[in-house]
Formats: structure tokens, C-alpha cells, sequence
RNA sequence: CGGAGCGUGGUGCACCGGUAGCACGCAGCGUUCGGGACGCUGAGGCACAGGGUUCAAUUCCCUGCGCUCCGACCA
């Protein structure tokens, strides 16, 4: 992608309304664009190409254990929502809408009620279980305020995984399996969490987990060991000892990324899931829920991955594997060979955002590239000499390479 | 939902009871050319909307709308 064609710019000075630091880089780098009302954003081409990348690491991780992805839809019947007793009762409250002949309808916030009254109607037998589906899909919440960006927003995308199983010992494991994913997931996004038993809200169920990064932005409050790992949510724990280790614990601010549940039995009940077992005996369908925010991921990785620059993005979600930078100040030589190591780069497969503006100073182009957080930093100029500059974002070293040596290194890392 | 504040070119801000300026950005020309260069020229605003006070309102008052912050809440 050539920069001088790609939509969306920088920035040097934000909104006044961007507090968090993500919110604020998120902007300038040119990512999203400003709130279009409150707590609901637009993704630029740099910012959706990010969305994707995270989108295609949960989408392998939830396949591997056996997610089966699926679509279902937005708008959904006030029917169901009373079946569930949740049109009313659902903190944060739902968005509803009339269509042209007075039915009401609300706008999904969460997909429980319509998987499992779809689930009631396919699965019969325990020869259909355990079954685990997903979709990726844009939620909608009545949040009391948005906050810090695309930390808390009222339309966003949400993973949300549904699990159907014959038992609560199945519903288990697959809980476990779950638990697994989602770190998984979070690593690869180039962050750790930590897993903390929550409080179910109005969700339901038994049994909970959020996954939790530890970030001052943070709007959720943990308390951790101040040694080891342990860690648990604050509004389950009140202890001023590590219950692991007995080393003293402390107050953190964290950003919630996840929160997977053990449903149980609570929504086949109410929408009437039901299965024949072995014996013959009609049983009621266990299930799960798990969920992730990707914007709010895309959020927390940036909260993760800065430094007074801009963002410093891992290679895993990064928008382009490398920034390739012309500064041919006007030398048809210099820019016929930046043009050649794009050409060959891209033909290569490799992500190449390709700065080939004419008549901005050095200065704006390092310092665009260091805000954008791209991985890798090529510079071609005639002080190069026929060779490329090869600088990481996250270090300051820089080799002085061939042409050849940069496509070698930059498809063997593919 | 309680409390507070703010709405002025694209963005960030200033000013003022006498119909608006600055910086950045944008356009043109020239000089620059490895860490956000510089000069000149130019375009761009019914001051959120409606009402009121006043000779006169962007400025003061009221209402509405929008936005932000603090709190409470939170799958």
C-alpha cells in the first residue's frame, strides 16, 4: 500500500475528549476516526486492518477447539428476550426499536436467547452434543458512558462462543479448553492476563472467569499477589494475603479482555433445550458462553504496546509487517529504487505500507512511522547507497542491508 | 441515573455586549531535503439549535440537542 493513497492520516493534535492513552494514539495514528456520537467508532483502513488480524487469531484459536462459526443476526424479537425474562431485565439495558407495525425489537447485545432457541430446534439427540459455536458479530449496549475510547463503546464487535453439552462434567472440560484458548489468544495478541473468578451479573450462570490485563487505564480493579501469579476480582475477594503463597496482595487496575461463563442449565430452561440421553430419558442441555471484545482487545494491545512515540504494535496484529520508507528528495535514482523494493516486496506477499510521499521532510516520515508502530522501518536514501536501512520499531539499532538480504529476512519470518 | 463542565474554520484553542482571531492542517509558488524545515500568497466560520434581554448577542438569560469529566453501574 502506497501512503500517499491510503485514507486516513495522522494527527498532531487529538480531540480534547481522548483521555486514554490508546484512545488518543488510536486517533492520531490514524486507526479510527473520532467518536461519530458517543461511544461509537469508525475504523479507518490502518485500524481494520488491525481488527482482522485479531479477528483471524480468535477465529484459529476457537476453530482448533472446535468452535464451528456461524451468523446470526442483530435485530431480534421482544418474544424472545421475555422468554428469557431479560427484555427488562438486562443491565446494561437494551437498545429497542419499533418497526412500521408497532413490534418491538431489540438490538442484540448478547446472543444467548437466539442460539440456544436455535439449538432446541436442531439438537435432539446426545449424538448432536457437545456442539460449540460462534460468530463474530456487532453487539449493541445501552451503556450508561462510554469511556476511554474503544475501551467501553455502545457498538462493537464481540466473539462470543455458545457451548451445548450433556452434562455439567462435559460443560467442564470444555471450560477448561475455553480457558485455554483465551490465553492463547491474549498472548499472541502480545499481552498476558490474568484469569480471575467474577461475579456472573446479569448474565447467570454458576461459575465465571474474566481474563484481566493490567493496565493504569483500566476501569476494573483486581487484587493481586504482589509476588506470584494469583490474582483475583475484587468484588469476590477481600483478602490481604495471598491465599497461594501468603505474600501480601495489592490493588491493581485492569482492562477486562474476556469473561466466559458456565451457563448450566439456565437458558435451555427458559427457551426449552432439551435432549434424549442413551437411556432414553429427556435431560435439559448444559451450556457456556465466552466472549471477547475485539475492539477492546485492539484497545488493550495498544494500551500494552507504546512508547512516547506511538504505538509499537507486535508483529501478530500489526497493520503492515514494514514501513518502507523513500526519502528520494526528488532523485529519480533513489526513487526508482524504493519503487523496486516495493514492487518486489509485494510481489514477495510480505505487508508493505510504502511511504512514497514527495516533498515531506524526513522528520514527518520517521516521525509518522513511529506514531503508526509498524515493526519493521526500511529507509531508502541516497546516503544508503544502493543498500536499505533496516530499523525495528522496538529498538533503536539499525543495519544497513542489501535489497536482497530485506526480502530474504522479511519473507522467512512469514 | 446523580453531580460538574463544555459546544467558536477540518483539529486544538483565544477573544469580546458593537457580526471573529491564532496555531496546526489544507491549496499555490519558491527555497529546503536523515528526525515533525522556511518564506510569501490563498481558501475556509450564519460562533450547536430555538427563544428571551438589549439600540446592538458569538458574548448575558432560558429551553432543547450534542459532547466530556466525576460518581454509581457493567455480560
Amino acid at each position: 500500500m502506497r501512503y500517499s493513497q491510503l485514507f486516513g492520516k495522522t494527527l498532531k493534535a487529538v480531540p480534547a475528549e481522548a483521555e486514554a492513552i490508546s484512545h488518543q494514539l488510536l486517533i492520531k495514528a490514524g486507526f479510527i476516526d473520532q467518536a461519530l456520537t458517543s461511544g461509537v467508532y469508525t475504523y479507518l483502513p490502518l485500524g481494520w486492518r488491525v481488527f482482522k488480524k485479531i479477528e483471524q487469531i480468535i477465529k484459529e484459536e476457537i476453530n482448533a477447539i472446535g468452535g464451528q462459526e456461524l451468523f446470526m443476526p442483530t435485530l431480534q424479537p421482544k418474544d424472545l428476550w421475555l422468554r428469557s425474562d431479560r427484555w427488562d431485565h438486562i443491565d446494561p439495558p437494551l437498545f429497542k426499536l419499533k418497526d412500521r407495525h408497532e413490534k418491538e425489537l431489540a438490538m442484540a447485545p448478547t446472543h444467548e436467547e437466539v442460539i440456544t432457541d436455535l439449538v432446541a430446534r436442531f439438537v435432539h439427540s446426545y449424538k448432536d452434543l457437545p456442539l460449540a459455536l460462534y460468530h463474530i458479530q456487532n453487539k449493541f449496549r445501552n451503556e450508561m458512558r462510554s469511556t476511554g475510547g474503544l475501551l467501553r463503546v455502545r457498538e462493537f464487535f464481540m466473539k462470543d462462543l455458545y457451548s451445548f453439552h450433556s452434562s455439567s462434567e462435559d460443560l467442564d472440560r470444555y471450560y477448561e479448553k475455553v480457558l485455554n484458548a483465551y490465553k492463547n489468544i491474549f498472548r499472541r495478541c502480545g499481552f498476558e492476563v490474568k484469569v480471575v473468578e467474577a461475579v456472573s451479573g446479569t448474565i447467570g450462570g454458576s461459575f465465571s472467569h474474566e481474563f484481566m490485563m493490567v493496565c493504569p487505564t483500566g476501569e476494573d480493579t483486581v487484587i493481586a499477589c504482589t509476588k506470584c501469579d494469583w490474582a483475583a476480582n475484587i468484588e469476590k475477594t477481600e483478602t490481604q494475603a495471598c491465599p497461594l503463597c501468603g505474600q501480601p496482595t495489592k490493588k491493581v487496575r485492569s482492562i477486562e479482555n474476556g469473561h466466559i461463563f458456565k451457563l448450566g442449565s439456565k437458558y435451555a430452561e427458559k427457551l426449552g433445550a432439551y435432549f434424549t440421553d442413551k437411556d432414553g430419558t429427556k435431560k435439559v442441555i448444559y451450556g457456556g458462553c465466552y466472549g471477547i471484545g475485539l475492539g477492546r482487545l485492539l484497545a488493550t494491545t495498544v494500551e500494552a504496546h507504546h512508547d512516547e512515540k506511538g504505538i509499537v504494535w507486535p508483529k501478530s496484529v500489526a497493520p503492515y509487517q514494514v514501513q518502507l520508507i523513500s526519502l528520494s528528495n526528488q532523485q529519480p535514482a533513489v526513487s526508482k529504487f524504493a519503487e523496486n523494493i516495493y514492487e518486489k516486496l509485494e510481489k514477495a506477499g510480505v505487508e508493505v505500507l510504502y511511504d512514497d510521499r514527495e516533498g515531506v521532510s524526513a522528520g514527518e516520515k520517521f516521525a509518522d512511522a513511529d506514531l503508526i508502530g509498524i515493526p519493521v522501518r526500511l529507509v531508502v536514501s541516497e546516503k544508503t547507497d544502493n543498500k536499505v536501512e533496516w530499523k525495528e520499531r522496538k529498538s533503536q539499532e539499525v543495519k544497513l542491508i542489501t535489497p536482497e538480504e530485506v526480502a530474504e529476512r522479511l519473507t522467512e519470518e512469514k
